[in-house]
RNA sequence: GCGCCCAUCGUCUAUCGGUCAGGACAUCAGGUUUUCAUCCUGGUAAGCGGGGUUCGACUCCCCGUGGGCGCGCCA
């Protein structure tokens, strides 16, 4: 029998009782990939029971703590509408219960103060380790055990007189009536102590389940310098909430089988903490963008012509943009823009001046007897209407003139109006850009040409 | 150093003792397309090593190896 029965743990099964779960953050201007991933899963999980999600703010760092620090945790919540159901705890707000906590178990005994000596001044208060092995059972890792002798007492109140996260977090559990705590793997050997401290404050002990990390390549936990970390810089870059949801799910978790894309609704029905896996997962930016793109190309086009509104905003060419001609381009280009801040396509449709990619010139229009092949086209194309279809006929009836096989001339034409060697289909694209400007760029173009 | 945890294609994963070890991203080769992308078809690619248990092990157990986390008057 180990003593993990003696610990009141709350029920195990879900269902017969009411869900409440907390995300608990630590306002520090920014939100980290791993710490929103936990938020999700507390969220999918409340979700799935009908259950509670709750907010905490950890703000016991009043030096980071300043309300532009809280709001981007808020911002990051609601971006990717990850709901709340109470109002958020400060647990700043906390510390007079915090203490009280403290006194009652200096009372019981289940405490001492103690002058450490080291940089503190005067004494802390330190909580008493009972003497005997702890375990609980975890709903990702299972079993887990710590013997008596691995257990050191620890400090829960400073020498000036300010509670340590671990009693807070605790104190705070209790109040909130959390029953189920989801966090990160780097919690593991904290639970132990909570487990004794919330067996000391005579209240239940909710069930844990400890996510795996979320890695980089080498193994490492996942940072800043491995490209995007925070939910603001996935928001900046144009990734679509959805699908960042979605992904962010799917890194640890995995409903079975060969479901990947799910709408929110279907993880929340499919969600469980048993099919959590755990073992560190490592973050594959090439796969959420993949992933996005499939989720920015089934949006509705006015969704996708809102956000691109959005994210266009900073460039001096879309400030002034006509509205008709930019939902045309986005139209075209909706099914090609893997984040919505890759604008790169976008940007010769509002300029007058383009900038002609070097390489693409010297393939297209420095090939022998071009400016000739170019001006019968121009030609061509003046006579022509600017249907998609109308553009076709002609651009086909100038390759003929210029004695070239339909198609050849699509390249070169593209480079003479857009500048680039890729882009939406060649007749589409001049439709777009309208009769003035395509004829006016080929006659500019005339002038990179070979003889 | 001590304690704990983890281990399937390059990556995310499926598999709950019996599968040609499946899917997705990436990659390669074809095809479609007016370019690129999309899309379609196909290919390369995995059970860390060693012992057990079992008729049978990726799956269970043990030992290695490798990696991670923790060991604060940080959170």
């Amino acid at each position: 029998m180990t003593t993990s029965v003696m610990i009141a743990f709350l029920p195990f099964g879900a269902t017969t009782m009411s869900v409440r779960v907390r995300f608990a953050p630590s306002p520090t201007g920014h939100v980290h990939i791993g710490n929103i991933r936990a938020a999700i899963f507390n969220w999918l999980f409340a979700r799935h029971h009908g259950g509670r999600f709750l907010l905490r703010i950890e703000d016991t760092d009043r030096e980071r703590s300043t309300p532009e620090a809280v709001q981007t945790v808020i911002d990051a919540l609601e971006w990717l509408r990850l709901d709340w159901d109470e109002p958020p705890v400060y647990q700043s707000a906390q510390r007079d219960r915090h203490l009280a906590a403290a006194e009652e178990l200096l009372r019981k005994q289940l405490a001492y103060r103690e002058d450490k000596g080291q940089e503190g001044r005067g004494e802390c208060i330190v909580f008493r380790m009972p003497k005997r092995d702890i375990s609980f059972n975890d709903a990702v890792k299972g079993l887990l055990r710590k013997n008596a002798e691995d257990l050191k007492d620890f400090v829960i109140v400073r020498s000036d007189g300010t509670p340590v996260f671990h009693l807070a977090n605790v104190v705070d559990d209790i109040a909130m009536g959390i029953t189920h705590i989801i966090r990160g793997d780097d919690h593991v050997e904290n639970t132990f102590r909570h487990i004794a401290l919330f067996e000391a404050l005579e209240a239940p002990a909710p069930r844990y389940a400890h996510l795996p990390m979320i890695v980089n390549a080498q193994g490492k936990p996942y940072s800043k310098r491995d490209g995007a970390a925070y939910v603001g810089e996935f928001r900046e870059k144009g990734y679509w909430p959805e699908a960042l949801l979605n992904y962010l799910a799917l890194l640890g978790w995995s409903p079975g089988g060969d479901r990947e894309k799910m709408s929110r609704e279907e993880m929340i029905s499919l969600f469980s903490l048993d099919r959590v896996k755990s073992s560190p997962a490592q973050m594959d930016l090439r796969k959420l963008t993949h992933l996005n793109s499939l989720y920015v190309a089934e949006m509705p086009l006015e969704t996708f012509i809102r956000h691109m509104r959005e994210y266009t905003r900073r460039h001096e060419w879309a400030q002034k943009a006509d509205p008709t001609l930019f939902e045309r381009v986005a139209g075209l280009l909706q099914t090609r823009t893997p984040v919505f801040s890759q604008t790169e396509a976008w940007e010769h449709f509002f300029r007058d001046d383009i900038t002609y990619d070097e390489k693409a010139v010297r393939k297209t229009l420095g090939q022998p007897g071009m400016r000739r092949v170019l001006e019968t086209a121009r030609a061509c194309l003046t006579e022509s209407d600017f249907s998609v279809a109308g553009l076709e006929a002609a651009v086909r009836r100038a390759a003929a003139a210029s004695n070239l096989e339909p198609g050849r001339l699509n390249q070169p034409l593209r480079v003479a109006v857009t500048g680039s060697a890729t882009g939406a289909g060649i007749f589409e694209t001049m439709a777009v850009l309208g009769r003035e400007k395509t004829l006016t760029r080929l006659q500019k173009a005339a002038t990179l040409c070979a003889e």
